[in-house]
DNA sequence: CCGTTGTTTGAACGATCAATCAACATCGAT
DNA sequence: ATCGATGTTGATTGATCGTTCAAACAACGG
């Protein structure tokens, strides 16, 4: 690990408090003690609190594919069993955290309550991504899927499941809870390829 | 209005706010300002912050008949459409609120990142009360569904539609993207009919 | 009228918060 | 060696937070 830049730190330690803890919850002292800075120097590069919360956006916004989707894909082509695959990856964080939490940016997109334009804007472009990489898929599934599928809204339904059942999960520390929706999901996915094949 | 005890007026006023604002972003200040009691005696009825907020928790518990289903339900009698009924009551208070709040339990659930047990477990009562009106209707729906069908993963899965059309509603501030969540439940819904009708 | 019990008052407290800034260090360029 | 630019230090600020409590007040039975 190179010697990262008093940026690259706080960016760092960020992601990862405003995590586990939330934004509001998370005090620059305790940004502070995580990566050995001082207050002057968290200052110096970002202006203000909200300004990390924008840098770790922009971060989540620009790390999705080799942070979030190359490591959940690996070796699967399948675009249906890639979009399962990334739900998976989602299983995976809530049992290592013992269903404690979850998407970070749903999380933080529940807790502003009233956040800046810039700020939401973040937080709708991060989900934007996210329900591209799924649309993509979707486009790939080809003749698979029905031929009037709306494309976009079934993508958003991917997001829609995975962000509720991280809500459920989380809440009822149990990942039964979004496995149950996740299998819903799946039985959705094989009504449309089921009723595409019957029209084929 | 009848003249309520400082206990009413505190956790009507909480409802509210934690509702607009979170509950981390609720100040004490803000309830005694709203409520026009002072700090002694909103410590003299609730010890605690924490315990306003679960009286709010067990207020939406013992109030979701009555100040959720009921007014959602009106005088609809099949069980699917109550489903939806249920779903467009969500929409109202979105489009109410001009997309900015959305599900107070969800919003809750999703703010608190260590919540107590006994948080913890009201709020997961909250969803267990939801998701069992639900199941009642879908099991109310009859052979109007499949019979193999996995109804408490059903009703969970409408849980999660309308959690997660909230939260990217309100990220988005746009509405279409509730109706877009509802859409595909629906056609899920009607999948599972047609099956359930193909079979029989 | 007194005494008792239950409730309200609101100033005050210590903790913690985000943010500031004058002084200081580092270092490449000249 | 000197200088300006760039980055760092950390004590300090004023605001706000949840919470406390001694004193005052209200209601009511005896």
């Amino acid at each position: 690990m190179a010697p990262s830049s008093a940026r690259e730190k706080i960016i760092h330690a960020a992601m990862e408090l405003f995590w586990l803890k939330g934004y509001n919850s998370t005090s620059i002292a305790d940004l502070l003690s995580r990566t050995q800075l001082n207050s002057g120097s968290l200052y110096h590069v970002f202006p203000s609190k909200q300004d990390v919360l924008i840098g770790v956006l922009e971060a989540y916004r620009d790390g999705i594919e080799e942070m979030l989707l190359a490591p959940a894909w690996g070796e699967i082509d399948d675009p249906i069993e890639k979009i399962f695959a990334l739900l998976n990856a989602y299983r995976a964080m809530i049992v290592e955290s013992d269903c404690a939490y979850g998407c970070p940016i749903g999380s933080l997109a529940l807790e502003l309550h009233e956040p800046d334009l810039q700020v939401r804007e973040l937080l709708a472009h991060n989900f934007t991504k996210w329900t591209a990489a799924i649309e993509l898929c979707i486009e790939a599934a080809g003749k698979r899927l029905p031929r009037g599928v709306d494309k976009v809204a079934l993508a958003q339904f991917v997001l829609t499941a995975m962000e509720g059942g991280v809500m459920q999960a989380r809440t009822h520390r149990d990942v039964a809870y979004f496995d149950r929706t996740i299998a819903q999901l799946r039985a959705h996915f094989d009504l449309l390829q089921a009723t595409a094949k019957a029209k084929a």
